[in-house]
DNA sequence: AAGTTCGGCAACCGCCTTGGT
DNA sequence: CACCAAGGCGGTTGCCGAACT
């Protein structure tokens, strides 16, 4: 069903993810927010790329999303939203509350692009008029008004996350600014430049090692860049917090990756 | 019972878009 | 304007269990 977890030459895992990695991910999202996608797997210990992290995320992991038995409803309206959209399935899942547009797409392919095709057979051989599609069709117009209310599927999280940029304006790379002011290197840094040596994956603080930690114990946040003295700014709030953090980061020019 | 084929789906890959510099 | 990085999207693959022979 899955594929076999294997890793790269990077180091990066591949492959199905474990309930332990599950757990991480949702853990640091749920506590930080995905504020960089590409950092996020670093941050939140797991040996994965940003990209399978927010894959992850979005079709398995994310609040509300629902898996498997879709509904007669649900697949009448891929339907429709197919013969509208085409191969949107992204557009098609912000209709479609707790289903991921891979989901979608999965489910077009084993199900109903056959049945589709199928109605559309029906339909080209009967009298017109005498069609019970023809009344799902007549819906077409109700489904772009009514049936098809745009219930935008929203990313709470991020709203809500104290580093998203929705809520304090910071860009997707204003750490990546904050990296650059120590990395030098004329391209942006990639994750290999974060590697001291080779035991870069195998390092506590990223690994999947054998002791299981609590998801909480191997998530760092930007703001955990402070020195331990600095962590009296606990009680201020999130923005002031890490706002602080990062003044601090700066002074100390502290780069937890070349350390 | 054993081998083969098929269906379903999680995950990966590569391209495109967008935003920043 | 050109370049680069990150995010997002759609197509495809790989694996496993179920169904079939």
């Amino acid at each position: 069903m899955v594929k076999t977890p294997s890793y790269d030459k990077n180091g990066v895992k591949k492959g199905a993810w474990s309930e332990e990695e599950d757990e991480k991910l949702r853990a640091y999202i749920t506590r930080y927010g995905h504020w960089n996608w590409r950092l996020l797997p670093q941050f939140a210990g797991l040996s994965r790329s940003g990209k399978s992290c927010r894959l992850r995320w979005v079709n398995y992991l994310r609040p509300n999303i629902k898996h498997g038995n879709f509904t007669k409803e649900e697949e009448d309206m891929i339907i429709e939203l197919h013969k509208k959209l085409g191969n949107k399935w992204s557009e098609m899942s912000a209709y479609l509350p707790g289903r991921s547009d891979n989901e979608i797409k999965n489910r077009w392919h084993t199900h109903l692009k056959k049945r589709a095709k199928d109605e559309q057979t029906v339909h080209e051989n009967q009298p017109i008029g005498t069609l019970e599609s023809d009344q799902a069709n007549t819906k077409d117009d109700s489904v772009e008004n009514t049936d098809l209310q745009l219930i935008k599927d929203f990313d709470f999280l991020l709203a809500d996350s104290p580093l998203s940029s929705s809520s304090t304006s910071l860009s997707s790379n204003w750490f990546n600014g904050l990296l650059d002011t120590s990395c030098s290197s004329e391209n942006s840094p990639q994750l290999a430049d974060y590697a001291p040596n080779d035991n870069f994956w195998n390092e506590p603080f990223l690994s999947d090692n054998n002791n299981i930690l609590s998801s909480s114990d191997s998530m760092l946040l930007p703001s955990d860049f402070v020195y331990q003295d600095s962590c009296q700014n606990m009680n201020l709030c999130d923005d002031e917090f890490i706002w602080s953090s990062i003044d601090s980061y700066l002074e100390h020019s502290y780069d937890p990756f070349l350390n």
